[in-house]
DNA sequence: AGTTGGATGGTCT
DNA sequence: GACCATCCAACTG
């Protein structure tokens, strides 16, 4: 993943955990309740983002799947920082300071607390992938795999060996029900420092 | 290392 | 008016 903000420096990172949401049947799935205005973009084409808010805090990134009509999304839980990883924490922290309310947040305490989280843990959770690419609601319906989108999927270098990926149940769905809790389409790249999920679990 | 609770607002019944 | 595809601080062991 890869983002081109007119100033650099730009931010790269290599996705390591994702989470597959698949169909009007996926009781886990924004699109469980058939099409809604929010849901609206996992029923349009592949390769485009959809971004939503979770919790009333926080937006999460994810990717359409599959051909106009058929709702699906992958959602991007995890990316391991491997360029401009200050202008991440830049990036968190003005998001921070958009959200204080009465004042009661100190920016400074903040930035200094991003000051000493390693880059592994910067956008480490699906509210931090967003977090530390400054992705929000309005950036839904970019095209993830135009080149010349401010924000984009590479294909990972040819080079590299292709790492192991695990697969394990979903993660906060647990209103689901089975089998939708049980299915393992959480895929991760185990021991990935930029995995979610209590001691990164897999 | 694991658990608990608070912040916060859009979405859907 | 309930329910979240979360994160973090502040605890406990």
């Amino acid at each position: 993943m890869r983002d081109a903000s007119g100033g650099l420096p730009r931010r790269v990172g290599r996705i390591v955990e994702v989470e597959a949401y698949i169909g009007i049947d996926d009781r886990a799935s924004h699109a469980r309740f058939g099409r809604t205005a929010r849901n609206a973009p996992m029923f349009g084409p592949p390769g485009h983002a959809y971004v939503y808010l979770v919790y009333g805090m926080y937006d999460c990134l994810n990717v359409v799947t599959e051909p106009s009509g058929s709702p699906a999304a992958v959602l991007i839980r995890g990316v391991e920082p491997l360029e401009g990883a200050d202008a991440m924490r830049a990036a968190r922290l003005a998001l921070a300071a958009t959200r204080r309310r009465d004042g009661r947040r100190d920016l400074a305490a903040e930035r200094e607390r991003l000051s000493r989280t390693p880059d592994a843990r910067l956008a480490r959770g699906p509210g931090l992938v967003a977090a530390a690419f400054g992705l929000v609601r309005a950036d839904t319906g970019i095209d993830l795999c135009d080149a010349r989108s401010p924000i984009r999927l590479e294909a990972a270098p040819a080079r590299e060996p292709r790492p192991p990926v695990a697969a394990t149940p979903r993660v906060g769905i647990g209103h689901a029900g089975p089998p939708w809790t049980e299915v393992r389409w959480r895929f991760l790249v185990p021991g990935a420092s930029a995995v979610s999920g209590p001691a990164g679990r897999s």
